[in-house]
DNA sequence: TTCTTTGTTTAGACATAGTCTAAGCTAGGA
DNA sequence: TCCTAGCTTAGACTATGTCTAAACAAAGAA
């Protein structure tokens, strides 16, 4: 696995100052982070950061295939760079803390064909959710 | 299976003309709405029902269990009426086309013990993107 | 170098989805 | 009947994200 610069510069992707520091800011910690947290964190390295910019370098780098958009609860949606390492999500539904697990088959080979309603299907997520230690006393 | 009125009277919930309408409204299709096209769609039955009271109503009966809400692609939440029926969910990436999908076998299952990092996990959805027939060609 | 072209960034307006508030309304109990 | 608690309403407000038009920057041509 190579970082996420490295891999952005292989699509002939022009990499300018504000989309590496946005870059940086997301591979750097390993939350998923949203838009507005990327933009408040990018902006200390680089204080005329503009909203725009964020969303934009997001939607592109989605779109390139190297980012993924999680949109698992309905409020912001979140950016995950570990695009490279098949994993799902599980989330807390008492404070929102959402955590990277590897679960053991790929649920695509348990849809069978006569489920698939002649769909081309490609990807299968699963979203587990339950009560982080810190919120199951509560 | 009961329908979702008689299910919802058992919390003790108050069965208003509104909420019926909003009840029998998500109920009848077998679709997933969003809150807005329940509101369309029940404004044709009582066409003073209000945005706040579909909303209200919607999140009401999603806390009592009996609804599901289905926040897939970052856009408007959508509505399941069909909670009592375990199954899981099929998009379109290219035209958001929703189907429900049953697979066979239980993805908590799926989970280790050692990944779950000490949560109560207590569902497990699993999203299965692709391309629908019509978007095949595209 | 200077010019031209193309792509990038910016501020702020705009759009959409959803929540909140304060007032009025309704139904059931005293 | 009146009272009270809960329900509904319109519209203001908030949060998240997109769009626009102008300024800016970089690469290639001359
Ligand atoms: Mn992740
Ligand atoms: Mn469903
Ligand atoms: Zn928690
Ligand atoms: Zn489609």
């Amino acid at each position: 696995m190579s970082d996420l610069v490295t891999r952005l510069r292989r699509h002939n992707w022009r990499i300018t100052p504000q989309r590496r520091v946005i870059a940086e800011t997301l591979e750097g910690s390993h939350v998923h982070f949203t838009a507005e947290e990327i933009l408040e964190r990018a902006c200390e390295r680089m204080p005329e950061l503009s909203r725009a910019t964020v969303y934009n370098t997001l939607n592109e780098m989605v779109a390139l295939g190297e980012v993924l958009e999680l949109a698992l609860d309905g409020r912001s949606k979140r950016y995950d760079p570990g695009v490279d390492e098949e994993h799902h999500h599980l989330i807390c539904e008492g404070c929102g803390l959402m955590k990277d697990v590897h679960a053991v088959t790929d649920p695509l080979g348990w849809l069978p064909a006569d489920e698939r309603h002649g769909f081309a299907v490609t990807r299968a997520s699963v979203t587990y959710r339950g009560r982080c230690p810190d919120c199951q006393d509560a």
